[in-house]
RNA sequence: GGGGAGGUACCAAAGUGGCUAAAUGGAGCGGACUGUAGAUCCGUUGGCUGAACGCCUUCGAAGGUUCGAAUCCUUCCCUCCCCA
């Protein structure tokens, strides 16, 4: 493969490439000197489960070493402790030590599905932060300025608005930026919000007399809802390890506007494909509901197969579509010393799926119509029904039980 | 160190002694409509009690005044601004 080849492979789906000729000058060199880019990205170990947000970024370092680089999946434990404030209008918690060990082994669990592990090298920043003296932090501050820290937008954003900022929040784009150094990058991974990040790992590799990495930053893609970047926190995510059924739901759900960016950064369709479902979704020959079911279940096939992904596929149909019941569902038990002459007070009922923290949002739920039994809508609150083996209990939109006595 | 302004529910933001479990907006949830999309409309968003506007807990924390406090007083914690 010749070079611009490789730098045409690298370039695609992503955002912005500082710069394009130092990436080619070093893919020149590991070439002749038989030596693979160093390849980083760092994982901030606060969520626990690697959703598609992720799986950008992850996909791309998967890219780099099919070309034949090394990946370094760098966890920040370190730097978990003080929380990234990157996209952060306020001040983040810190994590425990526990916390964020845990968080950090449930990456590793799951960075695979997408990674090559042999050539994975999983670091954690604590090897090297952990172990620096005061005087070298303070080294390390004095290389950078306080008004170069508020050129970053949401430093300057809170900083107009009043807002709180802690000191040890600039240290995180330093710490990130030894990072770099530690590892002596050749190429930094990160999204869009990582920019500024990124870019102070330049400075530093300077200032330490390395040679500056290249940074690439991948486009954030919106979550669930459409409009905030996927994440955790913020409950929009389809998380990787979902059950085949959910992620196919959740991508069902995501707004028309997100389809093809979702098809883009997400999976492997060609890109003649790509410009195909780009003019079907403002044409007629499909409906966009088709597009999205194509989508739904092609992402759900890449985490969990094509069997999955088809079984997925025919619920919704059948569920959503037809409005059917599931074929199999959950039983719901129910012991009979519960009942009275066969019947059962409603909200008692619904207290058995353990879907509900209070009696109070059963109440509301009920009155607001979002519970049947055999598709029929329970109107009141105040209701004992009766009970039948086999009757399907339906709560909200997506809880589906088979009632039985035991 | 001195002076000033603040801390209200998931977020933003009203409320300055009883009518306040707390206006309004956003977000969430449910319903109608639909394509589990978008737009729109309606409802709902502390807990307990078979439900009644009855009880319990909640307006940074702890005490106090009062028949009664998110609202007044005291102390403490936290944030921001100006000056040094």
């Amino acid at each position: 493969m010749d070079i611009e080849e490789e730098v045409r492979i690298i370039k695609r789906g992503i955002e912005e490439i500082i710069s394009e000729e130092e990436l080619i000058k070093k893919i020149e060199r590991s070439r002749k000197e038989k030596k693979p880019l160093r390849i980083k990205q760092g994982f901030d170990p606060n969520a626990p489960d690697i959703h598609l947000g992720h799986t950008v970024g992850l996909r791309k370092l998967r890219q780099f070493q099919d070309l034949g680089h090394e990946v370094y999946f760098l966890i920040g434990d370190f730097t978990g402790m003080i929380g990234d404030p990157s996209g952060r209008s306020a001040t983040r918690k810190q994590l425990t030590p526990e916390e964020v060990k845990k968080n950090a082994e449930t990456y590793k669990e799951q960075v695979f599905k997408i990674l090559n592990p042999d050539n994975t090298i999983i670091e954690f920043n604590s090897h090297w932060l952990g172990k620096l003296s005061f005087v070298e932090v303070i080294q390390l501050c004095s290389k950078y300025t306080v008004a170069r820290m508020l050129e970053r937008d949401d430093f300057a954003h809170r900083f107009q608005e009043k807002k709180p900022i802690g000191i040890h929040e600039f240290l995180y784009p330093l710490m990130q930026g030894y990072d770099s150094v530690a590892l002596k990058a050749d190429v930094e991974l990160g999204g869009t919000d990582q920019k500024f990040n990124l870019l102070v790992g330049r400075e530093l590799q300077r200032e330490y007399q390395q040679e500056p990495q290249v940074i690439i930053t991948m486009p954030i893609i919106a979550g669930t809802d459409g409009v905030e970047k996927m994440s955790k926190s913020l409950g929009n995510y389809i998380g990787i390890n979902e059950p085949p059924l959910e992620m196919y739901g959740k991508l069902m759900s995501i707004p028309d506007k997100l389809i093809l960016t979702y098809f883009e950064l997400l999976t492997d369709v060609s890109t003649d494909d790509l410009a195909q479902i780009e003019q079907d979704l403002t044409g007629d020959r499909l409906s966009p509901l088709d597009i999205k079911k194509r989508l739904a279940k092609e992402i759900v096939k890449m985490y969990h197969g094509y069997a999955k992904a088809n079984e997925a596929e025919q619920y919704f149909q059948r569920v959503f579509q037809e409005k059917e019941n599931p074929e199999e569902l959950e039983d719901l038990l129910i012991p009979a010393q519960e009942l009275k002459d066969n019947k059962l007070w409603i909200v008692k009922l619904l207290k058995m799926t353990n879907l509900f923290k209070s009696k109070g949002e059963i109440i509301r739920l009920i009155e607001q119509g979002g519970v049947r039994i055999n598709n029929q809508k329970i109107g009141a609150a105040n209701l004992d029904v009766e009970i039948r083996e086999g009757d399907v209990l339906r709560v909200g939109r997506l809880y589906f039980y088979r009632l039985k006595i035991v």
